[in-house]
This record gives C-alpha cells, structure tokens and sequence, in this order.
DNA sequence: ATCTCAATATACCGATCGGTATATACCATG
DNA sequence: CATGGTATATACCGATCGGTATATTGAGAT
C-alpha cells in the first residue's frame, strides 16, 4: 500500500467516530486536524473536500458494523439462528456503539436529509442493502425448509430493521437499555413462534 | 396577550420547522432572520441565545404533533382503537410531516445527543411522555376489559414507539411509504391478536 | 404636539468556518 | 551528497458564525 492511502486512511479511522457522533455540519475541519493530530495539509492532500471525507467516514462506519454483524451472523448455521444473532448483537454491544455516537445508519439517515446527494444515496444504499440481507436469509430459510413459507420476508425486514434502529434510539436517548432489550425480545418471539416452522 | 408574547410566538412558529430540517448545529441565527422577515435585533430581543430559540423551537414541534395526534386518539372510545387511530396518524400524514423534516422527537434525539442539556432533557420527557401515554391507554383498556391482561404495556411502548419511528425514518430516507406501512400493519396485527380481549 | 419607552433595525465584534496558495520537510533516486 | 518530487505544515483568504451595543422607529400617554 502507498504511503499516501496509508495516511488516507489512518484519517478516516480517526475521524469517523468524530462524523458519527456531531453530524455532518456538526463537524468542523479543525476540529478534524486536532483529533488525527495533523494540519489542513494533510487533509486536503488526501481528500477533494468536506464533502469526500464525510462520505468516506460513513462508508468506513457502515462497513465496520456490518462487518461485524456479518461475522456473528456467519458463524450461526440455521436461518432462525441467523436472525436471532443479528438482532442480539445490538444488545450485546450498546455500550460500545453508543460510546461510538450511534448507529451510524440512522444518524445518517437522520443528518444527511439536508447534506450533498451522494451522502445521502449511500445512506439509502445501505439501507437496502441491509434489509435485503435479511430478506436474503429469510427467503434462504424458507428454501431449507427452516422458516415457514407463507412468511413475508420484505415485510419482517422492515419490522425487524425498525424495532433495531428505533429500540437503539429509545435507549441511547434515554440512558436505558431496556427499551432496546424489549424489541430484541419481541423479535425473537416473532422468529421463534412465526418464522420458525 | 402583549404584542412582545405575539412577536415571540410568530417567530417559534416560523423557524420550528427550519430547526426541525436541519438540527441545531446546521440552523443558523441568520437563516432564522430570512425565515421571519426580521433581523437578529427582534430575535434577541425575545430569546437569550440560539439554545433558548432551539429548545422554544422542540417544545413547539413536540406540542404541535402531540395534540394532533392526541385529537384523532381521543375520538376512539374503545383502547384498541385508540391505539391503531395512533400508528395510523403516522401513515396518514406522511407527506405532510416528511415536508416539515419528520418526527421531531426522533430527529431531536438523534440530533440533541451533543447541544445542550436542557435540550436533550426536553427530548427524553417527550419520549417517556409518549410512551406513558402508550402505556396508560393500555391499563385503562385492561381495567375496561377491552385488553387481554396478560398484556405487558411497557414492553409494547417500545415496540409500539420503535416501529412507528424507525419505519418513519426508512419511509422518509427511501422515499417509500412501504415500510411505515408494513410497521402500521405489524401493529395493527398485534393490537387485534395479542391485544385485544 | 411632545415625550417616553419598548421593540426592532443596523452596524459591528472576535472567532471560526471551509478552502487554497505557498513554504517546508522528507524520502527515494542519481 | 545533491536533486527532484511528494506529502505535510503554515499562513492566509473571504464568508459566515453567534452575539452585542447602539441607533432608529412607532405607538400610547400626557
């Protein structure tokens, strides 16, 4: 790797916390130089800019979280399983995503209704992306004969992703994590009394 | 009413839905002077500083889909009723809240995380307000025997609250009322299955 | 008609914004 | 060890930020 892209991406490491946590027009290109101990130089050498170092902040936010998921996810065999360890894994890590700003796909989707287009289309992208992730296992499950048939997978994303993102939302705000604890719990019982067949 | 209360209170109408768009950081104080037709002379004379005319702005929003939402609750009798007339106000009035920014309480709870105190403080009362609301509606129909009372109300809250704001926040972002409808129907479901008695 | 006082407009403050032009430092190559 | 090129630091730009001090305006009271 060039010593260029090695210094390209130290920076977004350091400042895609920094993007999740205060938003877009939150952030200040300062305040960028004092978190990665650097001078404009540096970022402007490395991006055309503010508007490409958000985008690349998200990307690498969303990819970092759902890298994660992916690995929990992974290592369950069973459709059902699968689902049940995705939702579990906001949960099991509140304390750290919180600390990180949130989930960084509903900040976004919450910050970048009035920021540059091409923000805002990752955001949509990876939004779908995400859901027909779901709707892929969902439709997989049902093929091996896992998950009952007459189940409407596009429908359950929706649930599923709303009761995730919302549940976050109502416990990072509120301090507590038992509104989060009570969706996931609602979402097992779905996939365990409705899906699982 | 003095004509310095009608001044301050033109003023909170027209820049609560600029701050509700676009947060507090990415409001400005001379946007706000456009929006009005004033200058900073008339704001400052009615607000200390941009948190006072932020949080006078959030009080105003909450209070403003409250009471609508609280009119078309109140014109059901029956408490299951109650609550579908809720999660329909949602899909009914979608493009009319997505033009004013969408739902002031998820946006200011994702937005308040990093502006002041008394702002975030405001954000959780509106969430726990609502949900007490959730909550209450669900007891009362208990006591009139219109609710299953194996019912867990607070559990349904945050259910309730999640898939509302969270589908609302995947309709708005996509552009695509299907999941704030897919969530209604969820609800509605659950409401006429595990509710109802 | 004049005075008073409150409400708003105007002009300005230092700080910071995103961004750029140029100087400097550093490393690979000869 | 000199040189060339690249990556970063520095210094600066006009614009705008939130906020304030003061001038102007206008309606009600005398």
């Amino acid at each position: 790797m060039s010593r260029i892209k090695e210094t390209r991406d130290h920076i977004i490491e350091q400042v895609a916390p920094i993007f999740n946590m205060h938003g877009y027009e939150g952030t200040s290109m300062s305040q960028l130089c004092k978190a990665i101990n650097m001078t404009k130089g540096a970022i402007y050498g490395n991006f055309k800019n503010k508007d490409e170092i958000a985008l690349a902040a998200l990307e690498y936010n969303i990819a970092n979280i759902s890298m994660k998921i992916s690995k929990v996810v992974k290592a369950k065999k069973n459709s059902c399983d699968k689902l049940i360890a995705f939702a579990n894994y906001y949960p099991n890590h509140f304390p750290e995503i919180s600390n990180y700003g949130g989930c960084p796909i509903l900040n976004a989707a919450v910050d970048s209704d009035h920021s540059h287009k091409p923000l805002k289309d990752f955001v949509v992208y990876a939004i779908e992306n995400w859901m027909s992730n779901i709707v892929n296992i969902i439709y997989s499950g049902i093929k091996k004969e896992e998950i009952n048939p007459r189940t409407k997978p596009e429908q359950f994303a929706s649930i599923f992703v709303s009761l995730l993102e919302g549940g976050f939302m109502l416990s990072k705000v509120t301090g507590d994590t038992i509104h989060l604890s009570r969706n996931v719990d609602h979402i097992i019982y779905l996939v365990n009394t409705e899906l699982r067949s």
